[in-house]
RNA sequence: GCGGAAGUGGCGGAAUUGGCAGACGCACGGGACUUAGGAUCCCGUGGCCGAAAGGCCGUGUGGGUUCGACUCCCACCUUCCGCACCA
């Protein structure tokens, strides 16, 4: 008996497949095209599960659609520029770009070992000058049109890092890769893309995507952009000319306030603390309350705290004077730094006042229970309701009292409608080496200049050493640093920040379609012809960063006129993490089962098998050593199986499998087995089929599978059972359907069954309904909803006969006896109830 | 607190439209083959009562709708993820 060895036939059929180039996109190719794309990975030095899950995931679904008749385009690259190279390079005394390219050689070898269909001829690597000067030329296109632009700024600095972080890069006020480290503050030139400009169309696209993109992605960029509708109000201070602006959603609220509030860094600050008695004791409870804010971001939510600054604000539609507060829970990066406090009406306004012994003025009431009592009241109302103690607004519902009331601040003058977002420009300066060079040039005499497009690629110097300090290891590079101004041709300095990686990734994508273009960042025929990107599998962590970068980038590439659609990516699928005890596989947890080991082990079919098995794609899977045994015990029942059989074979002809159709009343001529191996082939052909055309559970199209093997050899020996042209088809159907799960085991079994093609050249078996059909079905028996019988009849079955039939079951007849039917419910080819008269 | 997802045997999970709860796999028990079995094949396997026939209970909790609810409605509990003083 032939047994199955994986190492033999994997790396046969990996070599068979690339001698054949038979994944690579070819020029004009008539079927319709579809990309289908995978997150390209950091080349960190291992291939790890959740990769091997990422891509196993995408492999199915692009060698499906390949037999399915579509131009699958299925590319693959690396994400090569990155901090993690300069850290690797300082430990151990080598090159980012040769760590990096070694990692990207051994990474891709575990690729292909895993025989994943892509198509290597579109490899991109995006350390590499062929690419990042696109990243250049995009810099100087957006410069051009103002939408890159420099500003001092404070910036989120990592002190472990040593570098600027984006907002997004932030988290829980420390960085996303330094967990423990909190973000200091620092103020540095930088160099910002406005992706503010395109805030409304990101927004407003999101509802386009609704059906293709997760719904947990679209609400998490929802919040990210955070756009809050409302009017910016002036407080005239009192006894002074001067005025504060504050920022609010509920005007209608106004009437409440008993107390203006600013941030302790509020410029205004220290010039109403001039000339008031007691300034000085004031001034240093502020420092304090600045000190304190610039490190609650850090920490999170602190006890709320401020301090009454001696000066008065004049309500601009009561007239009424409020006392002006320092406080740190008011942000100055959001809004104007200065609010209203209304402890009515305001959660975080109510626990200040409470705390401070501010009066509670209640100006709405809700429209239904009871009446609110400033004394009674343990937290705010924020709804809506019917305004009090407003003057002339009193009676009026809120919403409505929220429109008249900033159209009668904003004729005079004292307010203006806002609209505020909470996401900000995206900083992309870093002030490293690995990364693509800023394309500017400092000059004296003409100040910021940038570089000519025909000096492109501004290239990143190799012979640097790498300090790990906070500075670019490129300031001590002359011959980088020190070059000439392109306008007026006297000496320069060069920008010696490199850009966040993020602009890499976020139109890597487009240059898959021709990586060895040199007149454009890709060929513009090519990319109208396969874009919008028709599935993009990648984890959920990348749900705003990645994936809003890249939205805007397509947007800004639209306006330059270099592409002609406005998303890039039509249907998102986020996939699962992989889990093993409990928690993420990481290397931190010990807790990491190795790629190469599974191969040595058990191959990659089996590891494939298996990734895809243990759970449903969207959600977290749990990896077990015995699961994976589970699987490739099952390879080995599928390999026994057609390899034992498919001597007899292999001069048999195909019928009804690979798309042939089976030709009229041979369904007839068939003995009872031969029926019931052909119903559950086709079947299961259905049941794969319809999984991979709609949700992509490819756990039950596996189940399935299992089970028509498990039928056949429930029926061994087949020889004897059904003729040799019914089990061809089946076995066929079989492999065919394993196929885009398990590639290499199903390519020899194919072989085996006598078939020259191979199965990437075949299309997918199509069923026939006839034969895929019940010709008899159980009906459970119920009697008032629970079951009591169950019987065995064929299709054509009418209601009345149906209950003939089940009065006849003995037990159900016991049942009734001496009872009336009140009435019955069929469901046909299901069940039948039996409701009885009380 | 707000937003999202989820809760089913010993475990991973299935049940596609309100219609047999537990497919498939793991684990476990029994048997066959065997010098041997940690290989392979076959049978069994939610809980309780029962010798059996059979009965009762059972999808996080409590209600409701229905002939019939894992599925729909209301209230609640728990877990995971994201955001979090955004005015």
């Amino acid at each position: 008996m032939p047994e199955y060895v994986a190492s033999a036939i994997e790396p046969k059929w990996q070599r068979f497949w690339e001698e054949r180039r038979v994944f690579e996109r070819r020029p004009g190719d008539s079927r319709p095209k579809y990309y289908l794309l995978e997150m390209l990975p950091y080349p960190s030095g291992d291939l790890h599960m959740g990769h091997m899950r990422n891509y196993t995931m995408g492999d199915a679904v692009a060698r499906y659609m390949r037999m399915r008749g579509f131009n699958v385009f299925h590319p693959i690259g690396w994400d090569a520029f990155g901090l993690p190279a300069e850290n690797a390079a300082l430990q151990r005394r080598t090159h980012p770009r040769t760590w990096t390219l070694n990692n990207i050689a051994r990474m891709k070898e575990q690729l292909q070992r895993f025989g994943y269909s892509y198509d290597w001829s579109s490899e991109v690597s995006t350390c590499e000058p062929e690419y990042y000067r696109w990243n250049q030329w995009f810099f100087l296109q957006m410069f051009k049109r103002g939408l890159a632009y420099r500003k001092k700024s404070r910036v989120n600095w990592c002190p472990e890092c040593q570098t600027v972080l984006a907002n997004e890069q932030v988290v829980n006020g420390c960085c996303w890769r330094h967990e423990e480290t909190p973000v200091e503050q620092k103020a540095l030139e930088q160099w910002f893309l406005k992706i503010t400009s395109y805030v409304e169309e990101l927004l407003g696209g999101l509802d386009k995507l609704t059906g293709g993109w997760p719904e947990r992605v679209l609400t998490m960029q929802r919040n990210w952009i955070g756009k809050s509708e409302g009017t910016r109000v002036s407080w005239a201070v009192a006894g002074t000319a001067k005025t504060i602006e504050t920022f609010t959603t509920r005007l209608d609220t106004v009437f409440g306030a008993v107390a203006l509030l600013l941030a302790p860094d509020h410029p205004m600050v220290d010039d109403l603390l001039v000339g008031l008695p007691g300034g000085a004791s004031i001034a240093r409870k502020v420092e304090a309350l600045r000190r304190q804010s610039r490190h609650a971001q850090v920490v999170g939510e602190v006890e709320k705290e401020g301090i009454f600054i001696g000066r008065f604000a004049v309500n601009p539609l009561s007239g009424e004077q409020v006392p002006i507060w320092v406080s740190n829970f008011v942000l100055m990066e959001y809004g104007t730094g200065a609010v209203q406090a209304v402890p009515a009406h305001d959660q975080r306004d109510f626990e200040f006042a409470q705390k401070y012994r501010l009066p509670i003025r209640v100006v709405i009431q809700p429209r239904e229970g009871k009446p609110l009592l400033p004394s009674t009241m343990r937290e705010a109302f924020t709804g809506h309701g019917r305004m009090v103690d407003s003057g002339p607004y009193n009676g009026m519902g809120s919403e409505k009292a929220l429109e008249k009331m900033t159209d009668d601040l904003v004729a005079p003058g004292k307010a203006e409608r806002l609209v505020l977002y909470r996401i900000k420009d995206w900083g992309i300066s870093r002030q490293r080496y690995w990364g693509t060079p800023i394309p500017v040039v400092y000059c004296d005499a003409c100040g910021v200049v940038a570089v000519p497009e025909e000096q492109l690629p501004v290239r990143l110097p190799l012979e640097v050493e790498i300090t790990g300090t906070g500075l670019s290891p490129l300031l001590n590079v002359p011959e980088f640093l020190n070059t000439s101004c392109p306008t007026c041709g006297k000496a320069a300095r060069r920008e010696t920040d490199t850009m966040d990686t993020f602009v890499d990734s976020s139109w890597y994508f487009y240059r898959y379609l021709s990586p060895r273009e040199e007149k454009g960042p890709f060929d513009a025929a090519t990319v109208e012809h396969f874009f919008p990107i028709d599935r993009y599998v990648g984890g959920a962590e990348h749900a705003v960063l990645h994936l809003i970068y890249c939205r805007f980038w397509t947007k800004m590439m639209r306006d330059l006129g270099v592409v002609s659609h406005n998303e890039p990516v039509t249907r998102l699928f986020n996939q699962g993490m992989v889990i093993k005890d409990g928690a993420k596989m990481s290397k931190s947890r010990g807790n990491v089962v190795s790629t190469d080991e599974m191969i040595e082990e058990y191959g990659a079919d089996t590891a494939r098998l298996f990734t895809l098995f243990a759970a449903p794609p969207e959600k977290d899977m749990e990896w077990t050593d015995a699961g994976v045994e589970g699987c490739y015990r099952f390879l080995q029942r599928l390999y026994r199986l057609v390899a034992k059989h498919a001597p007899r074979l292999r001069e048999v002809p195909l019928t009804a499998a690979a798309a042939v159709p089976a030709k009229p009343g041979t369904a007839q001529k068939l003995n009872a087995q031969e029926r019931q191996v052909l119903r559950k082939a086709h079947q299961t052909v259905r049941r794969v089929t319809t999984d991979f055309e709609t949700r992509w559970h490819f756990n039950t199209s596996i189940a399935g599978i299992m089970e028509l093997i498990n039928e056949l050899y429930a029926l061994e020996p087949l020889e004897e059972a059904v003729s040799p042209a019914v089990l061809k088809e089946a076995l066929a159907m079989a492999v065919l359907l394993v196929s885009p799960y398990a590639p290499h085991i199903a390519e020899e079994l194919w072989e085996k069954l006598g078939q020259a093609q191979s199965i990437t050249e075949t299309s997918w078996p199509s069923y026939d309904p006839e034969l895929a059909r019940e010709e008899e079905y159980e009906i459970v028996i119920q009697v008032n909803g629970r079951v009591r019988g169950r019987i065995r009849v064929s299709g054509d079955l009418d209601e009345k006969e149906l209950l003939q039939q089940a009065l006849a079951d003995a037990a159900v007849a016991r049942l009734m006896s001496g009872q009336r039917v009140a009435k019955t419910v069929v469901v046909p080819k299901k069940l039948i109830n039996i409701v009885l008269a009380r």
